[in-house]
Order: structure tokens, then C-alpha cells, then sequence
DNA sequence: ATTTATATACCAACTAGTTTGTTTAATTTT
DNA sequence: AAAATTAAACAAACTAGTTGGTATATAAAT
């Protein structure tokens, strides 16, 4: 046995990824991760081999903690499975109060890397397309559960009505950066809840 | 009177756009840049004092262009201006039209900048933030229209009812890139107008 | 009308500094 | 002993930005 690097690789992936977020990838050096690591140059490249490698682990892991969220969501609202529409919008509301109070703007690696996406290869890009259509898949199971027997309001496409939860929440992290204004993300997932509540609540 | 050099100008800016939609601004150089345009860097840093003068006119330019939609969508439906629900749809549909049968995923610069924001100086991240608070101002100034007499479904927070327009852009923006799937931009669109019919259409 | 002047536009080569990545030898931790 | 880390030097390529000079269109003076 040697000594256990996982703290290092931690700390360099935890930091690196606040840098990216707020400098872009190809704007984040490894200099200035070393400087708000401390670690030097040589553990670095012990641990990436390239620049690049760190990249393609950064999104794996953040993809990693995003289905752990989806999963998470599902399971918590698997005792709704026999009334859908109430699971569908408990699904929801998990994620809203998950991003009730925070604190400051959050941001989305899928996002930032798609906005340099040239910077990167197939594989680390089919990652994030591959999250997004996971989420995707998940969210058309659950409305069709729900269209069982329950009619839609309006004739809607099913595909982007699923894509509509991964659009909302990208769209309003844009939002909350640009305006410094945090409480956009939950409020805008809140209309998405509207509307599927106008989409397939029984009532008049 | 020496020649004209807003044809190189306008070169420079069209190109570097681009540029910066895939590689980012930071992952885009200048060498890049003269490559594409087929000037020299005596010629770029002409019209340009630094690269940082280059993402402020590139970034005046899209909010300009940006403001002209804005007004021509407002032009277009004042016809409706004693219908106000159907001014809104109205105004709406301009945008669905015009997203309509594109054939590569479109991407905004307001995005490409907030992704890394620290890359940027105050006056440049202004005219983001001006932009986005224009169209804000300016739905709340429809929605507001609609409300004096026509009382909404839902109890929906105005501002971000307004916001919801340009958050689904910006979403719609993110995967359809990351998908590679422009068709994404239409439809999410067409999800805002059904929401704003379910909200405030009268019959039952 | 031709020359002369001049401001603008542009080019080619250069500079100073930064970037990612390598190497090597010594040191620390398990 | 093996794995992880430091420290420091180094290289090759790339980076933003500078310099000194040249071309071009217009306008003024001859």
C-alpha cells in the first residue's frame, strides 16, 4: 500500500469545477487550480493525465450526482405509483424545494460545457447528451402513466412535454446567473407544475 | 478619407460569433479568428483595442439585434392591442414561426457569456442583464394587459410568469445544442403558449 | 487635371508572457 | 516497498498585444 491520493483527486475535482463554472473550461488553468488547491503541478498530472481527462471525470461525476437525483426523486414518490398525476407532481415538488432558499445562483456543467462544446470530445459530450436523455425517458413514463386514463387538455407533444423539466431548469440557472437572482430557479419550476396541473387535473 | 473598413469589421464580428457559440470566448483566439476572417492581427487589433473590446461590441451587437425582435414582435400584433390575450399568443406564434424549420440548433450569447461571467467586466454583463429585464418588463407589460379583465386559473407570480418567455429560450437553447436537435426550440415554445391559453382562456 | 497631402485601413514580423505537459530526484505516507 | 506527493527546471506551442511600415481612397493645392 502507498498513500491514499483520493482526497487529492477530490479536492482538485470539487475546486476545479467552481472555477469552470465561472471561467469556462478552456478559461480555468491548471495554474489556477493548483493556486486554490495547493496541490503542485506533478500530483496534478499524476492524476490527469491531460487537461482534457479532467474534464471528461468532472462531467462524470456530476452526471453520476444527477441521477442520483433522479433516482432519488423517483424513489421517494414510488408509494404515488397507483395515483400518476400525484406522483408526477410530488416528482416535481422535490425539486423545487430543493431549490427553495438557497443561497446563491446555481449552475449546470451540462450547460457550460455545451456552450464551448468544442472543446471536447464524442465521448465526454455523449455523456451529457446521454443524462439528458435519461431524464427525458424518465419523465415520458411517468406522464404516460398518467394518460392511462386521464385525457390532456391540450393535444401536446409527449417528448418535449418531458423535455420541458431539463429545459426549465437550464434555462432558469441562465437566468439566475445573469440576474443574480437565485429564487428564479424554483419559481420558474413552479409554473411547470402549473401547467401540468392545467394539462391533467380533472376538474372544470 | 482612407478606405472602408467596416466590411472587415463586420467580418471580424460575424465570425468570431460563431466562434464563440462553439469553442467559447476564452477557447477562441484571436489566431483563430484572423484564420477564419483571413486578415491579419494588425488589421484585428485595429478595430479592436483588446480581445475584451471585441466581447463588448460582439456582445452590443447580439443585444441589439436581440432589442430589434423584440420591437418588431411588439409592431406585429399591435393590431391586437384591444385583445390583449390574443396579442400575447400573437406575439408568441412570431417567435414559434421563427424557430420553425431551422436547420441547426441555434445558441444565444447571453448563455455562452454567463458561463463564464468572471471572464467579463460590469459593463459588459450589464448589457446582459439590461436585455433580459427589457423582454421581463415588457411580458409583464402584456400579461398586466390581459389582467384587467380576464382573471387567471392559477395564482401565478407575474414576474416569473414574464421570465418563463426568455427561460425557456435559454432552455430550449441548452438541449437543443446538447442534442443536436433544433426542432427542441418550436416545441418548448408551443409548451409556453398552451400554458398561457390554459391560464387564461375563458371557456372551461 | 495632375500632383500632393492626409487620415484611415491594413500587413508582416516581432515580443513578452502564458499555456499544457514532461522530467527528474528527493520525500512522505501507508 | 509501493503509492502519492513535492519542488523545480524545462520545453514547445500558443497567447494577446506591439511595432514600423505600406497601401488606398479622398480631399486640397497646384
Amino acid at each position: 500500500m502507498g498513500r491514499d491520493g483520493t482526497p487529492t483527486r477530490k479536492k482538485i475535482l470539487e475546486e476545479s469545477k467552481k472555477l469552470v463554472l465561472n471561467y469556462g473550461f478552456s478559461g480555468t488553468s491548471i495554474d489556477q487550480i493548483l493556486d486554490k488547491t495547493g496541490i503542485t503541478k506533478g500530483a496534478f498530472f499524476y492524476h490527469f493525465r491531460t487537461k482534457n481527462a479532467l474534464a471528461k471525470a468532472l462531467i462524470e461525476n456530476y452526471a453520476k450526482e444527477d441521477m442520483n437525483h433522479l433516482e432519488w426523486a423517483l424513489q421517494e414518490t414510488e408509494y404515488l405509483e397507483e395515483i400518476p398525476l400525484n406522483r408526477l407532481l410530488q416528482f416535481l415538488q422535490h425539486f423545487i424545494d430543493m431549490m427553495t432558499g438557497i443561497k446563491e445562483p446555481p449552475s449546470c456543467l451540462y450547460a457550460s460545457y455545451t456552450y464551448e462544446s468544442n472543446q471536447f470530445d464524442e465521448e465526454t459530450l455523449n455523456i451529457i447528451s446521454g443524462s439528458i436523455l435519461k431524464w427525458r425517458n424518465t419523465f415520458i413514463e411517468l406522464i404516460e402513466d398518467i394518460m392511462v386514463d386521464n385525457k390532456s387538455k391540450k393535444d401536446v407533444d409527449m417528448q418535449s412535454l418531458a423535455d420541458q423539466f431539463t429545459v426549465i431548469f437550464e434555462g432558469a440557472f441562465v437566468l439566475s446567473k445573469a440576474l443574480n437572482d437565485p429564487e428564479i430557479v424554483p419559481k420558474q419550476l413552479q409554473h411547470f407544475k402549473n401547467y401540468l396541473e392545467l394539462l391533467f387535473e380533472p376538474k372544470g
